[in-house]
DNA sequence: CGGATTTGACCAGCGC
DNA sequence: GCGCTGGTCAAATCCG
């Protein structure tokens, strides 16, 4: 929980807002907002999580910064006493909201030429090639101030098929690895997993390339190459066994990357479960609030309003 | 020999 | 307009 990286989460708030915004039906409140806006805007709606007291005058305070001004007729009004939030999310949501704000690299913004939707990953470096797509490395490039080079991949399942990844080793966390997949896939999932037989030269090296790769331990297409070896070779016997097993839970990493998206929010796995069992709690307390808030001028969720100039 | 990776060159968007 | 930077191309090379 405290190792995902937050570069994935903020490069997930510079996507195309308004688009993601459109497109969906989401209450601001889980727009994908920068951090501080985030923050600010938990802290303001509760305010227990934060201080003892919190008066109204306070809160306005807190809308300032991230409410478009020419927006709001008036920010909505919230007596904090008449929130009740559970004890548990109270003392978990500052943490992790804490923790994402702590975490939080420099924001890069995305990218100027693909402005397609991404969905940016975290993954253990023994999962970066496990998913049912054949990849093709068509690039690398160093990236100014991270000290792991980008590798570029397509998608060779299909010709034609538009669908890229980046992976890029994770800065905070260099066990692991981001990936920020781009575009979609023009076809459907391969029967099997075709990765396998494209792939092996990444995954499973000979001799000559383990020594080559040895000597540049930070390449991202052999992550932890020397450790894994082992892994991978067990990988390789028992993928026969496991491949109907692992594409239904590829299948299902995917319906959560789909979730990613309409959240315009990116997250890792971990992160992920820690937002749901946090929104799982804050059900009952948001549909309420909600109904009572939301539905206002102030959340123009359809408009163009929602463009967020935060810090990032 | 087919398909993969590597890597330098090139292109385009953005900021100054 | 220029330089920086990220993304892509494509020739060379590698590997099964």
């Amino acid at each position: 929980m405290e190792n995902w990286d937050l570069q994935a989460v903020v490069r997930g708030c510079n996507t195309d807002i308004d688009e993601v915004m459109e497109d969906s039906q989401i209450p601001y409140f889980f727009a994908p907002l920068s951090l501080q806006e985030d923050d600010e805007l938990f802290q303001a709606y509760f305010p227990q999580a934060f201080e003892a007291t919190t008066t109204l005058a306070e809160l306005e305070e807190l809308y300032k910064p991230f409410y478009p001004v020419n927006q709001i007729t008036s920010p909505p009004t919230i007596l904090a006493s008449s929130i009740s939030v559970p004890q548990e999310v109270i003392t978990e949501a500052p943490k992790l909201i804490k923790n994402m704000k702590e975490s939080a690299p420099i924001c890069k913004r995305i990218s100027r030429k693909n402005q397609n939707k991404r969905v940016v990953k975290e993954v253990k470096a023994e999962d970066l090639f496990s998913d049912v797509w054949a990849w093709r490395k068509y690039g690398q490039k160093p990236i100014k101030g991270s000290p792991h080079p980008r590798s570029y991949y397509r998608c060779s399942s299909s010709k034609g098929c538009s669908a890229r990844k980046q992976v890029e080793r994770s800065c905070s966390n260099p066990e692991t690895f981001i990936i920020t997949y781009t575009a979609e896939h023009n076809h459907v999932h391969p029967t099997r997993r075709n990765s396998l037989a494209g792939s092996t030269r990444s995954k499973f090296p000979s001799s000559k390339n383990k020594d080559k790769c040895s000597s540049s331990s930070n390449s991202p297409a052999m992550p932890n190459l020397a450790a894994s070896i082992e892994d991978n070779r067990e990988f390789v016997e028992s993928v026969d066994i496991n491949i109907v097993k692992e594409e239904a839970k590829l299948l299902e990493e995917d319906e959560i990357s789909n979730e990613n998206v309409v959240l315009g929010t990116m997250v890792s796995d971990e992160m992920f479960q820690s937002l749901e069992d946090l929104d799982r709690k804050l059900e009952p307390v948001m549909e309420g609030l909600f109904l009572d808030n939301f539905s206002s001028p102030w959340f123009n969720i359809n408009g163009h309003s929602s463009t967020v100039t935060g810090a990032c």
